[in-house]
Parts: structure tokens; C-alpha cells; sequence
DNA sequence: TGTTAGCACTCGTTTTGTTAGAGTGCTAAT
DNA sequence: ATTAGCACTCTAACAAAACGAGTGCTAACA
């Protein structure tokens, strides 16, 4: 169903979204009169909106106001804009500067803010999830007390630590002999390439601790993919107060239960959909597109972000169905240039 | 300036307090009347409150209004009930529970979380400062392309990982041989306690590493003691709404403002007042009492956790100047034995 | 035939006015 | 010392009225 315009009820539904997106209230037809660069009447206006109304892309909230745009309206605005910039980003990285961090969660606790302060709209991150990543090391030291720390470093620098809790108390040699023989049948392995094979091979040549690797490798499956327990980090969800047209009646209270709540957006949203695939790298979902029913009043655009070797996660840019589209999806694009820059380190 | 009243006005105080806490809304006399065990007529509540707000106790919001206490009132009833339940608690810790946690954080989280949810209110809870914790041991790892991988682990088994970037490529040996420098000269020491003295020491006896030392030291300073920038986790945010005497207008956005702006609360009330000697552990913010703008309509009772040698932190709930005070230090004091017992772990 | 001016009409918002009720302080009686 | 009674005050709630923004339609116009 392809809805084609002429250029001048195109121009008019711009001109609608445009106001519409500054004020936050209907436009009527004198304002767009006087808003658009053709000199034409109010009433022509008029006729022109009524048509509009009529294909579904504006409403008027009631009989005696202007109108505003409906989800279907800006679907085709976005999508008109999209389809126009498609690439012309990534050289525009001069912006805004990330202070160099080693921690991934510092970082993309700094990114969401920085996002939400430029964009004034809310900021939702998730952490990434590894299983492209390969292993680099893994590091066993003795904690005394029965208890084993095993950090587990993959590529990209990505650290995690976890204690384990082995029963018995294990000899320097028998760590060592450990940590050869796991870095020695794991390295450069990706979670999924884990097979029971390995594993079995593992045992079968230490033969003494099978127990224990079992729980190492636990640990390992744990720190490494999260068990879909990936973080999500959010930020700027005071920015709402910003539209009243999202805060009216106790609808605050809800979005920000929302955003706190962070499982639903998080997983649906910005996991979602099928992870396959390359998908164009940003989305936009507006209103009822989006997944979440306290969000309907909302739009949320979202990125992929890659922290080199296949170690992505999402963002998600979370405001009014009336956002400024264009800005926020250049500050992502620009944004995940960035991230990439950051883990592309210069090979020394 | 000691106050004191006569056993019937207490009374009635009480009874405004409990009531004000109840519905929200200015209590007035003839519901004082019913209230009270004894009988007395409105009118004589009338006298006795015309007192109370005399001495600045109770205050009527609009000439034709009930009394609503104040600040000075609540403090009062607040004083009274700390002082009268002492510590009679620690034997409840029958509550909730928590499922047990390797990580630190995850344990905060959890525990903000549940007293969030627990009280109604908002949690806010810092991350430990460590400066009297020992170190335990340092663990070092190369990561290739002249970086460093430094873990540092400390009593009560808090890990902490740093990315160190010295400039050349260690040897497998050069790394074995600083690791037990390290730990021969470390282990077992605060963070205060390691002094120049002890670093120059180190110094000459490798005399190769000089520059690396340093920042291995520095990486340690700050994944020990974090530099100022303890985490801080808050959970329940939303709570706010559910009590209309603070989001009554904007006041809703200022909070949840304050709320994400983590800083002001965190540093001032939470780690704020004399870090040394050992206050009380529990203590109330009423009102003005709160050094935060924006909060000067909540209270907020704050607690000092420990997870067992000398690493502490804080543990605050925000909430309405009417918030229910004694189950929030009943819970609060559940909370902190429980913390306790987490980490002190079953001495094997 | 497309555009525009004019006008009657609609409907939400704001203002103003009215009322009801809760609560007080005071006085006088018990 | 307590209480009943009463006049008074002030707010919250509701209703009515005035306002105004915006529309759709019709008729005139280029």
C-alpha cells in the first residue's frame, strides 16, 4: 500500500509534523499558511487537510482544533528522511568526545548519558552480549577458603572476574596445571564453539579435577554471555517531564516504572526482533510500534552498536512520538562511529 | 532547648502524627477525638492543638484547615521512638532473603532493590569506599599489545579488574617476577597504609620497573578506594508517585531529577557527615534537615552497612516526611545484619 | 477549475460565580 | 477544667458563562 503525495500535501504534512514537533500542540491552517514558503489561504490549507485526514495521516484531536500528525503521518516522514540521508554519516565524528575507558560498563553508562544530554529524550543501553566473542584467556588465582577467582578476559579486553566455589582447597601446582590446560583447549574460542567435544576431551586429560572444570566452565558460559542477564543502563528519564503530552494525568509515574523496570524495553525492543541478519543499522518504532504498552505515547530509535569482533549490543533512544528524528538518529549514527572507534585500538 | 509536654498532649501529638501519616491530609479535631482512647471533646482538642502549635509542633496549612505536624514535630515523635526501640532488632532477620552473590554490586542492587519494594519508598545505596580494607592479592596478566590486565582482590574477596597500558611488552618472566613483588610487598595492607616508604622499597628492590610500578600502583589506588566515584545504585524511583504531597506540580520532575543526578544525595547525605567515629548507625533526615533542595519534603533514614572488615557503605530510603519511620528502621536494621552475614562467610 | 473571502457553527479552555463542608476560635454554660 | 454552640473563614467542587481557536461550507472570483 503505497501512499503517494503531491508535492503540495506533502509540503503541508511537513510543514504539520515540523510545527507540531516545536509546539507540541494541533496546527491549524492560518499557522501553516503563514509557515509554508507558497503563499496560499488558510482555506486552501483547509481543503488540503481535510484530504490529508482523509488518507489517515492527520487527525484532529477534537472538532474545533488543529491537527497533528498520526503514527502513519510519521511513519512516512521518517521513512522519506531516512531513505534521503541513508549514508552521509560517519565522517561527522568531531561532535561530541568519549574519555577513553577501559571498563565497558563506564563506558556505555558515559555514552547513555551523553546521548540523553544531547538529545534531551531518554537513553536505554544494553550491555553487549558475547557469543561471537572469542576467549582470550582465562586466569585462575586461589582465594583461600575453598574458593577460586576466575577471570575471564576476551577479545576486545572485555574482563570478568567470578568466584567459585570449589570444595576442596587446590595446590599452587594444581591451579597452574588448571589454568594451562583450560587457556590451552579454550583460547580463541567463541561460547558456541564450547562443545561437549572439548569439554570431554578436557577432562579426559586432566582426569583429577573433572568436577571442578565443570564449574569453571560454568562460570565461563556465565561471565561470558550473561545468561541473557545483560545489563542495561539507563539514562536521562527526567528528560520526559520535558512533554507534557507524555507526563499528562499519572502517565509519568507509568513511563518511569517503565524505565526502571527496564526488562521489557530492554529485551524486547532492544534485543529483539530477530537478531539475525543484518538489519539496517537503526530503527525507528513509533507509537504502537512499539512493543510496550506503556510506551505507546512514545517513539524509540534504536542502533546496534559493535564493539569490534562481534561483541554488540543496543541502544535505544526513548522520547515522544513528536522527537526530532533527524537530529537523533544523526547523534546515533555518530555515536556508534565512536564506539567502534574506541575498541579499534591502534595496533601497536 | 528541651521540650516537653504534659502526657495528654503527647498524645494528641501522636495521634495527629499517625493519622497525618495515614491518610496524607490534614487531621482535625474531631477526628483527633475519635481517635483517642480517652474521651474528649473537639473542642478541647481544639485547646490542646492551639498549644501545640504554639510551641511550633503541629501547623495548620490554611486558616480553615486541620494541623499537619512539622518538621520540629516530627522530630520529636521520631526521637521519642528511636530512642524507646533501641536495639531490640537483629533477631529479625527471619524477613526476606538474599540469593547469594559473588559480586558486589549485584549484592547492592539486590538489596536496593528489595528495600524499595519492601518499604514503598526509594532506596538509594552507595558502593563500599575501601580505605581501611586489606588488599589481599594482586594478579597480573599480560593482555598483549603492551597492556596490562591488573585484578586486584581485597578481604571480603571485592575484585576488582584495571586495564593498564604500559607502553612496552613484558616478558612472560618480567610479569611473574612483578606479581610476586607485588604481593610479597602488598598483600595484607590498607590502602592508607601503603606509604612511600614501602613504595620506594619496591622501587629499588626491581629497579628495572620503576615506571610501570607506578601505574600498576596508581591502577591499584584507584580500583581500592575508587577515587570518589563509588557507584551508587538507586531502585524504586517511581515510588515517589505514590505519595502526592511530593509530586504535587513539577515537584515530581525536580525529584526524579535529584533521584538520577545520583551525586548531590550520595556524596552529601549518604557518605556526608563525620566519616569517623561511629555515629549511630541509623539516622533521619527530616525535612529541611535533608541538605538537598530538591528533597525538602522527603526524610531520608540512612544506614551504615559493613561487609565485614571495615568496608563500608550507605544505605539511604527517601521518602514523604510521613513515611511510616519505624518499620523503615526495622527494615533497615534487618537489612544491615543481613549484610553482615553474607560475607561473613562460614569460616571452613 | 482552482483559490479565496466570509460566515455560521463547534467545542475545548478559561473565567467567574456559587455552594457545601470542614474546621477553627471564641464565648458562655456546666 | 471541660464542653456545647455559633459565627466566621477558607478551600475544594461544581456550574454557568464568556472566549477563542479552528473548522466546513458556500459563494464569489480569477
Amino acid at each position: 500500500m503505497e501512499i503517494e503525495l503531491d508535492e503540495r500535501k506533502e509540503k503541508i504534512l511537513y510543514a504539520i509534523i515540523q510545527n507540531y514537533q516545536e509546539t507540541g500542540e494541533p496546527v491549524g491552517s492560518r499557522t501553516i499558511s503563514k509557515y509554508l514558503d507558497v503563499k496560499l489561504s488558510p482555506a486552501t490549507i483547509r481543503n488540503e487537510m481535510a484530504d490529508l485526514e482523509e488518507m489517515g495521516l492527520i487527525v484532529q484531536p477534537h472538532t474545533s482544533a488543529g491537527r497533528i500528525p498520526t503514527d502513519k503521518g510519521y511513519r512516512l516522514y521518517v521513512d522519506r528522511m531516512l531513505s534521503q540521508k541513508q549514508l552521509p554519516s560517519t565522517e561527522r565524528d568531531a561532535g561530541f568526545l568519549i574519555r577513553r575507558v577501559d571498563r565497558v560498563e563506564e563506558l556505555l553508562m558515559q555514552m547513555a548519558k551523553l546521548l540523553a544530554m544531547n538529545t534531551s529524550y531518554t537513553t536505554m543501553i544494553t550491555g553487549p552480549h558475547y557469543r561471537k566473542t572469542k576467549l582470550k584467556f582465562i586466569q585462575l588465582s586461589s582465594m583461600g577458603g575453598g574458593k577460586l577467582l576466575a577471570v575471564v578476559v576476551s577479545e576486545g579486553n572485555i574482563v570478568k572476574n567470578n568466584i567459585l566455589d570449589v570444595g576442596e582447597e587446590l595446590s599452587q601446582e594444581g591451579i597452574l596445571q588448571l589454568n594451562l590446560l583450560l587457556n590451552s583447549n579454550l583460547s580463541g574460542l567463541t561460547i558456541d564453539e564450547i562443545t561437549l567435544d572439548i569439554i570431554s576431551r578436557m577432562k579426559a586429560e586432566d582426569g583429577e579435577h573433572v568436577e571442578i572444570i565443570n564449574k569453571i566452565l560454568d562460570a565461563v558460559a556465565e561471565s561470558i554471555q550473561g545468561d541473557d542477564k545483560v545489563p542495561i543502563y539507563t539514562s536521562g528519564a527526567p528528560n520526559i517531564f520535558k512533554y507534557p503530552e507524555l507526563t499528562g494525568g499519572d502517565r509519568a509515574s507509568e513511563l518511569i516504572s517503565a524505565l526502571e523496570e527496564k526488562t521489557p524495553l530492554g529485551r524486547i525492543v532492544l534485543n529483539g526482533e530477530g537478531e539475525d541478519g543484518d538489519k539496517k543499522e537503526i530503527q525507528v518504532y513509533i507509537g504502537d510500534e512499539v512493543p510496550v504498552e506503556s510506551m505507546k505515547d512514545c517513539s524509540v530509535v534504536t542502533a546496534t552498536y559493535e564493539l569490534g569482533s562481534g561483541v554488540q549490543g543496543k541502544i535505544g533512544i526513548i522520547g515522544p512520538k513528536r522527537m526530532d528524528y533527524e537530529k537523533v538518529v544523526e547523534v546515533l549514527q555518530s555515536a556508534m562511529a565512536q564506539m567502534d572507534a574506541v575498541f579499534k585500538e591502534v595496533p601497536k
